[in-house]
Parts: C-alpha cells; sequence; structure tokens
DNA sequence: TGGAAGAGAGTGGCATGCTAGAATGTTAGG
DNA sequence: CCTAACATTCTAGCATGCCACTCTCTTCCA
C-alpha cells in the first residue's frame, strides 16, 4: 500500500497537481488517500531519492522545482542508456523484435493521421519501451524512467504548446531501419539524434516559465 | 540517522558480512546498531530499491544472491554511463581538470611501485569519480555507483587473487592521453575498452562459487 | 513409516504517541 | 515605526504497539 501512495504522489507531481515548490502536508496526504502515516513517509523517502521532492529536516517536504541542470542531466542519461543500447542491440536483436517495432510503428502512423497526441504518447513510451526490453536487461528502463522524470515533467508543459508528432516518426522509423540493418554506428547515431531533438524544444521554456525554476 | 543504518548496511553487505542469501533480522539489526526498527525499516526499503536485498513481505529480508545477469546489466549500464562522459567531456575537459588527473594518476603510480592494492583502489575510485564530477552532472556518479554494486561486490571475491593494477594505470592512462588531446570518440573508446576488461574477470566466478549466485 | 495438518514462533507492514527543531506570527523595547 | 526576541504552531523523524501473514516444527492419522 506503501507502493499505491508512491505512485499517486509521484503522478501528482508529474501531472502538476502539486505545483512545483508547493509543500506537501504529510497530514493532508493521509486523510486524502486514507492511509497512515507510515505508507507515506516511505513513499515520500522514495521521492526524494529520485529528487522529486526535497525534504527539509523538521520544517516540510516540498515538490522540487524545474532544475535545468537537472533536465540536462537526465537527457544525458538516458542519452547515454538508450543509445548504448541501440548500439548493444544492433548486432543482437531478432526479428520477433524487429517486428514488434514495426507493428508499433504502424500504430504510430495511425495516431499521426488521426491527430490522436494522447495515443500517439502512449506509443512513443511503448516503442523505447521495446526496445530497452530487447537488451534482455530487466531494470534498464526503470533507470531510464528515473532519470528521465525530470525532463518529462518539464516536457508535459511544452509538447501541448509544440508538438513534433511528424518529425518523431521519422526519426522513430530511422531507428528501426538502423537497427533493422543490424549497424551498431548508425543505431546509436539514429537514437543519440531522436533524443536529442526534444531538449530544443524544452531549453525556452526557462525564459518563459522562470517562476517554476530553481536558480542554479 | 536512517541515513547511518543504511550506511552501515549497505557496506556489511558489500563486504560480505551479511552473505548473499542470508536473512537480515531487523531484531536483530536494532540492537547491534541500538536503533529502532523506524529507521532499519527505510534503510532496507532503499537497499530494496538497489536490488541488495530481497524483502518477502511477512517472511523476511534476505541479502540478494549474485546475479550474473545483474552484473553485466550494471557493467553494461557504467559503461554506458561513462563511455558518454567521456566523450561528452572531450570537448569541454579544462586544464586544470586535466591535472586533477594528472596528479591522480601519479599517486596510481606509486601505489604499484609500492604495491598497495587498497591505495590504488580508492585512486581508481578517485579517478572514474573525477572524471563524472567534470561534467558538472551531480547525480551521475551515485547512479553510476549504484549501477555498479553488483559488480563491485563480486569484484571484491575476484581481485584479491587476481590483480591487474599494471593493465588498470595503462589503461587509466589511455583515458587520460584521449581526454587532452579532446578526441571525443578516442574517450569514448578508451573509457569502454577499461571498463570492458573487469567483466572478463568476474565471469569465471560463477563456475568456481555457484552457491553464491542465484540460478537465473 | 510417511505425509499432511495444525499449532506456534517469527516476520514485515501499518498505525500512532512522542520529541526535537524550524518557521511564523506576535509582542515588547528602542 | 522598525527591529529583535519570544512563544506558539507546525513539521519530520524516532520509538513502539498491533496485526496479518508466512514458515517451520511437531504431532497425529493413515
Amino acid at each position: 500500500m506503501a507502493q499505491r501512495t508512491y505512485q499517486s504522489l509521484r503522478a501528482a507531481i508529474l501531472d502538476l497537481t502539486y505545483l512545483p515548490g508547493q509543500a506537501m502536508r504529510k497530514s493532508e496526504i493521509c486523510e486524502t488517500l486514507g492511509v497512515s502515516r507510515s505508507p507515506v513517509s516511505e513513499a515520500i523517502a522514495r521521492l526524494a531519492t529520485e529528487g522529486l521532492v526535497r525534504v527539509v529536516p523538521q520544517a516540510g517536504t516540498f515538490v522540487s522545482l524545474f532544475s535545468m541542470v537537472e533536465i540536462r542531466e537526465g537527457a544525458f542519461l538516458r542519452e547515454a542508456i538508450e543509445s548504448s543500447a541501440a548500439e548493444y542491440l544492433a548486432s543482437r536483436i531478432t526479428d520477433e523484435q524487429l517486428a514488434l517495432l514495426r507493428r508499433n510503428l504502424k500504430l504510430q502512423e495511425i495516431m499521426v493521421a488521426e491527430a490522436d497526441h494522447g495515443g500517439f504518447y502512449g506509443l512513443d513510451r511503448e516503442f523505447h519501451a521495446l526496445i530497452l526490453a530487447s537488451t534482455g536487461f530487466r531494470k534498464l528502463q526503470s533507470v531510464a524512467e528515473t532519470a528521465w522524470v525530470h525532463v518529462d515533467r518539464a516536457r508535459k508543459q511544452v509538447v501541448p504548446v509544440r508538438g513534433r508528432v511528424g518529425e518523431t516518426l521519422v526519426e522513430h522509423w530511422a531507428i528501426h531501419d538502423a537497427l533493422s540493418s543490424r549497424d551498431p554506428v548508425a543505431s546509436r547515431a539514429a537514437m543519440g539524434h531522436h533524443l536529442r531533438q526534444l531538449l530544443a524544444y524544452i531549453e525556452p521554456l526557462e525564459k518563459e516559465r522562470p517562476e517554476l525554476f530553481d536558480p542554479d
């Protein structure tokens, strides 16, 4: 049940139900979720290790502000992980795994045609998860997701405004093509290029919404 | 003070004071460290997220067995992170940072000459920490360390037997040289080559001490 | 004698009282 | 009117009681 409160709080932070900088009152959370302080404390401890909240002893826990340093760091980490995964996978990926990728990409094309951005976003996540899962390493996805969490929180502030599903789809196909031709160098390059795109969309946010950011 | 018990337990697991598979009794830990169950629970929760212990609800907490899959995954992750860091750093590293690396390497040479393996190991860690810190990303080191922890636990079973400080020193210098010549490709290659060496020393352990391993 | 069922001990997880310290609002003094 | 010190109120963190569940050892029956 601590797991449940953890996921609940995490989701609330990511979709800005809890605003950056806002205090998270344990007593409030307890009565809202109908649980005791123990599971809430454990959940907050996990959120603190992820950097989503900042705990000040004997004072309070606060939702972390956006930090351009942490966002860049998260982007760097995910690029390091997924680019290496693509390179590693190029010489090992099976035809079945490639077929799963193609199936996912076909669905992405439908979502683009129907302008279903929510559906596209889900398939985007699944596409990257498929690639990481194909390596056979089980925890890679959770590490990448943890690294990515700060980028993702900022992305939600930007992407509804400036979508780029068309370009994203092309880049996804490029990754698939590099993998299917079993070219490690091209696979790393395609994945790296793809992941570097988003950061350019996020950078301006610091100037547009400075109140959300931690003055590093 | 939960932090203190966490570090204490973590160290005990890493140097095999707690053997793989052994049960960790909370009550025992409480009276040993003289603390209550709350900080112990929090520490164990953190260890569980790192994969160092396995918690079976209402049954017990057990030190994780070695797992060749997790060891390979940790090695993959660290290579992904540090190789990318080396590539990233090649075009950004300052002369001061290079000087710090050189100073560290000079000390490593002394340790090799004096056959002080413990001292060399400490400098080895510092060398890699220096490189990660030079990127300006603050959490990189803790992520790499968390990823590496399973490899490190296995390493301690091997390296006292089969040291390779001489070869390691040569590889460290190669990394430094690639960085100082500001060559991203060579830097990534040198770091990747260096990190891939250790795994070859660990692989045989699975056959030598199968009782320590989780039959994946 | 073997196997299964039951009783007991032990475990992790949740709930809750308590304490030390930080922040804020108020009051007293300059 | 401003400043500084104090008191009140809040917080996180630790200690501890309680409970539901698991495991093991013993006992009883086939």
